[in-house]
DNA sequence: TAGATTGTTAATCGATTAACAATC
DNA sequence: TAGATTGTTAATCGATTAACAATC
């Protein structure tokens, strides 16, 4: 009965999710399209257009309700099930992103880290101990896991991707400046905050204060 | 004489700008339309109008010389020089940006980092030795730093970012979840990858295998 | 009541798509 | 030559902007 959202219109749902998720964090009851624009970098009319066209509502002269905001962007998104995380990299970065509540929050649990140094193999990061990187696999299959973060030198970051896809991962967060090379049907993001420091400079010495909204 | 360029377009370009630097690692002396829109996300057709807008020609059947595209377009976002950043939070995370090339391969210096912990002040970090927190507002106008990042704990966020607008820093890259509150002028980039995994989930779950290109 | 903010329309602008000639 | 890819036009679509009535 769903149909299949445009990709414009769920990306910016995910960006009021976050956002209002913060704001409850804050104290806040309700919240407003302008706010819900200013965080985002979104145009407030579009704002209010996209909730209208999921079928929710505010009130006049005081906004939209910040829960049932929350509740009603998970439901069309489909992100009330958790989601399993394999981790690849258990140095600073692996660690550090493995103790983070940033993931957890939203419904993303990082349940196997792995790494191929000795050292650190049943090392205990986050909640977790460290496996080899050799029961990637296997362990992949058995918590059914879609997602794989790379957090490991870049020199590695290819061979840990195609060790990924072998074993079904479909997402890849790569936190290295490696443009990983996977099939089709595989999606990798890159975390990588260059691309908008350059955007953000270049209005900030060329164009000297012009607009640059809070962005994502 | 140089007009300002449209928002969107510097942002592509920066797309562009970092694929290509990234080819060239790979060993690549050109680069094509398809290329550049399969990395990016953006159309090929839009690529190739974006080159011809910045005044760039490719090779008919060989793609465009990809040294000569980096140079375009560094030169034309006015990227040749270099950015000092001042970091804060010495941790995991923290240690790990600073260690990181991603930053410097693209003109960005952590130039100094700070902590409050007195156990981590003197401590080095990348190349940088550690310094307290108290003393940011000073070394960030010697070193002319415009840039800051936040890796602290979420708790410390809001603070260490009031240090910053005051120490006048215009642009903050925040690793916490918080949402910042900044006076107009300062530009936040909130880094948290859990945007597109909602987005790229939705498409995994419901759409089955539609289009996902690789983002960033 | 007055102020704030939603809901909605119309006009404009920017991006995507399709199609294809030009040319390396 | 044949294949690949640029350069460019026209049509469509989606997002932004402006303007304002409705209403909490």
């Amino acid at each position: 009965m769903r149909t299949t959202l445009q990709p414009g219109l769920t990306n910016r749902l995910t960006k009021y999710l976050r956002v209002t998720q913060q704001l409850i964090e804050e104290g806040r009851d309700a919240v407003s399209s302008k706010e819900l624009g200013d965080f985002t970098g979104i145009n407030p009319v579009q704002v209010r257009r996209d909730l209208n066209a999921i079928g929710f509502s505010g009130t006049r002269g005081v906004g939209y309700q910040a829960y049932d905001l929350v509740e009603a962007v998970r439901g069309i998104l489909g992100l009330r099930q958790t989601y399993n995380i394999a981790l690849v990299g258990a140095g600073n970065l692996g660690s550090a992103i493995a103790s983070s509540t940033i993931l957890p929050k939203r419904g993303f649990v990082i349940h196997d880290v792995f790494d191929n140094d000795p050292q650190k193999i049943g090392r205990t990061v986050g909640n977790v101990v460290v496996k080899h990187i050799d029961e990637l696999k296997k362990s992949v299959a058995e918590a059914d896991e879609v997602i794989g973060i790379i957090a490991t030198p870049a020199s590695a970051a290819q061979q840990v991707a195609d060790l990924m896809v072998e074993a079904n991962i479909r997402v890849i967060l790569n936190y290295t400046d490696v443009l990983l090379h996977v099939p089709p049907g595989v999606t990798v993001h890159r975390i990588d905050p260059t691309a908008q420091l350059m955007h953000t400079l270049y209005y900030l010495t060329q164009a000297e204060a012009e607009e640059a909204p809070q962005t994502t």
